[in-house]
This record gives C-alpha cells, sequence and structure tokens, in this order.
DNA sequence: CTGCAGTCGACTGTCGACAATACCGCGGTG
DNA sequence: CACCGCGGTATTGTCGACAGTCGACTGCAG
C-alpha cells in the first residue's frame, strides 16, 4: 500500500465537487442564482471557501458570473451542445491516439471495470454516469495533463447538458445501451491493442454518431 | 459612444492578468513559489482576492498547487510543449473551420489589425505576443465560448512556454517571422472566403509545421 | 389608481485575524 | 562527530465583519 498520506483538507475541493454534483442532480436548475450566503448557510462553511469553489467551477463553465458577480447555473440550448460534441469531436481521438501509444496498463484495469459496470448497469443516470466515466477514463489514460485540463471543461458541460436534458437523454441512453456498449468495448480493445490510428477513429466514430441520434437540427 | 458603464471591479480578476504578465515577462521563473502573502503585499491587496487569482491560473494550468497547498510555475520540458502542441493541433482546426462558417466581420477586424501590426513588429518578444493574439482571435473568431474556455488553458500554457524557452523562441521567431506571417495571412483570407475545410487544413499544417521547426525530439 | 422617492434587505468584494501545520535552524545529547 | 528534539517562522485554510451597491417593497403625492 503506497500510503498516500492524508491531502491537506481544503474545503473549497470538496465543495465544487459536491456542488457540481448537485448541479447535476438537478437541485439547481438551469437559470438558478447560486448566492454564496444561501451556499454557505446550506454547507455549514463560511463564504470564502464558497467562492473559491464557484470560481473554479467557473472555469470549468458549470456556473456562470454575471456583470454583477452574481454565480448562476448556465441554461444550454441545443446550440451549445453542438458546441460541446464539436469540441469533443476535436478533443477525443487525440486523447484516444495517446492513450493507445502510451499504453498504461494502470488505466487500462479502471476503463475495463467501466466496461463491466456498464454492462451490469441498470438505470439511465448510472449508465449516463459510465459513459461519461469511460470518456474520461481514455483522456486520463492519454497521460496528457493539458488535454485532461481541457477535458475538465467538457467534462462538466457534458454533466450539465446530461442534467438539463435529463429524461431525453434517459430515453436515448436506453435505447443506445448496447450500441454505447459495443463502441466502448472496440474503442477499449483498440487502445489497447496500440493501434493509434484505429483508436482515433474508433472515437471520432463514436462521438459523430450521437449527432445523428440527437434530436433537432443539423449539425456542423 | 455606447457608454459601457463600468465593470464592478473584481480586484482577483486584474490580480489574475497581472500575475499572468507577471510570470510570462520571467518576473516569477519557472518553479518559484508563489506565496500569498508576499504577492498580497507587492500587490498592496489582502489575500483573499489573491487567492482568488492563484485558483483561477491554476486551473488554466499557468500556476500547479503542490500537495501542501503551495503554488508554484509549473517547469514545462519538452514533452510538455510536444502535449500543448498536440492539442492545439487537435482544437484550432476547429476553431478555424468554425471562423470560417460563421464568419464573423466584427472578428475579421481584428484579425486584420493583427496582421498588420505583426507586419510592422521588431521584437522577437513583440512576434510572439502577436502570434499567440492572432490564434487566440481565430478562437474568438469561432464564436464557440466552450472552445474559447478550453484555449485559455492552452493560450496560458503557450505564453508559459515562449516565457521559459524565451531565447530559442526568440531566435525561431526571427527566422520564421515571414513564414509566420504569410501563414497567418492565408488563414485569414480562408477563413474570410468561407472555406471551412481548406481553413481548417491551413491551420493544422501552420502548426504541424512547428513541430518540423522544433529543437529536439521527433515527435507524434 | 399611478408614479416616484425613500427605505430595507440581500448580496458581493475585500479585509484583517486566528488556528493549524510544515519547514528551518539551533542546541543538547549519546 | 552524528542524531534527535525543540522553538521560531512562514504559510495556508477558514472565519467573521464591513463597506458599497443593487433590487424590491412601501408609502405618499398627484
Amino acid at each position: 500500500m503506497p500510503l498516500t498520506p492524508l491531502r491537506r483538507v481544503n474545503l473549497a475541493h470538496d465543495i465544487s465537487a459536491q456542488l457540481s454534483q448537485a448541479i447535476v442532480a438537478g437541485d439547481f436548475p438551469a437559470g438558478a442564482v447560486l448566492s454564496e450566503p444561501m451556499l454557505a448557510k446550506r454547507l455549514g462553511v463560511s463564504r470564502a471557501p464558497v467562492r473559491e469553489a464557484l470560481i473554479e467551477l467557473e472555469t470549468r463553465g458549470m456556473v456562470e458570473f454575471d456583470e454583477r458577480g452574481r454565480s448562476r447555473v448556465p441554461s444550454l440550448t441545443h446550440d451549445d451542445l453542438v458546441d460541446i460534441l464539436g469540441i469533443r469531436i476535436a478533443l477525443e481521438p487525440r486523447a484516444a491516439g495517446l492513450a493507445a501509444r502510451r499504453a498504461d496498463p494502470l488505466a487500462f484495469i479502471d476503463l475495463e471495470r467501466n466496461l463491466d459496470a456498464m454492462r451490469a448497469a441498470q438505470t439511465p443516470t448510472e449508465l449516463a454516469r459510465l459513459d461519461t466515466a469511460f470518456h474520461s477514463g481514455v483522456v486520463r489514460a492519454s497521460g496528457s495533463r493539458r488535454l485532461h485540463l481541457c477535458w475538465n471543461v467538457v467534462e462538466h458541460q457534458v454533466d450539465l447538458w446530461l442534467a438539463q436534458m435529463q429524461s431525453r437523454v434517459d430515453a436515448l441512453c436506453h435505447q443506445l445501451r448496447d450500441t454505447t456498449v459495443a463502441a466502448h468495448a472496440a474503442m477499449f480493445e483498440t487502445i489497447r491493442s496500440g493501434d493509434a490510428l484505429r483508436a482515433e477513429n474508433l472515437a471520432r466514430k463514436h462521438l459523430t454518431d450521437w449527432l445523428d441520434v440527437l434530436p433537432g437540427a443539423p449539425v456542423v
């Protein structure tokens, strides 16, 4: 056991994670104002760490500051979703390719475990969570710290979108469950085999497929 | 005059910008510890806004927090540079393509002005700044808020790298000045013409060219 | 009833203070 | 001479408080 010795506590970090979860859980719907005193009171802390958490979430695009400094949950439109997918299509193939080249066995464990969990998952929420987690795992497996910084932005946006479009996403997830699992499994195998080019293409295809499935307008 | 009245002040924002400039200017070399009391004292403010600025810079990868919470200027290696370029190659073609599709005249003004400034620029520092600014302008012209969030990460990393490799970059910039201006001009014209595919390819090529020029190891 | 001034409350931005903690150097001891 | 314990110092994380500002509500005049 590596005895990972005890990160000094940082409330802001915990708050950021918790707030992010709360938003995704629908606790704060799109457009909701996140006032610092309110959050501080609910969380039983002072305003300082709350402020810091909000700033962090803002750089991830999960809250927005208006001109007066109040933070709100942004409301996403269909265009926003297309925007997000466009960025994913730019970033994730790169991540998959890097992951294939790097071939870190430790990351493989995570990904494989995720696949198993996904095959066993029941609820759409669980499926959506695992889907994001898989893509997150691929980015982590790429070993690029900066790619991960960018991914943080995207991941939070995806979470936000999932939260705001829940009903539609639920239906889609259910419907696409097997397809998604198959696509992920293929990506995983390809990454493990070290075929970077194919991994890139699979990742790209997996994402562009979503464009077709999505309700609404033409994309890109 | 539209009478754009008056953003409520936010010291943290100013500090973030100023600190970022100071790091780029070499005021805080790689590995330097940025202690909050020291910064607060120098800036004549309290620690609170300094903390907030540091958090913002951390999410942009311009400072790192160690396990004890101290923030330092990260030191970049050749691998880091390759990593950054890889992300740029993923993101910027997308940005150029979007910019071509969107064709926002306002952004064109910025880009054209930048080109003129670059043709007139003298010092390598000026050239480097304008180069980053041009790419920044392309991302802004894409109109994608999230692409811009990701780009913020990259931009700060590029600035950091420029600061840390100054001597080599100076030589390169001088040497590549005409090539760069030509490449930018071509990109600009293509974006303005609305040819998205060609704009993407030009952006990709402009960046991959750097890979060949860079001193050191093979890339990708 | 409508419009306006004044007031109240809430919120943000900033500050100084305090506890906790880790580092550094010093002196004592085997 | 080497090693260990110890205090001083510096720094972080967190808190409560205050000023400035904005929006909403109320009450009054027309």
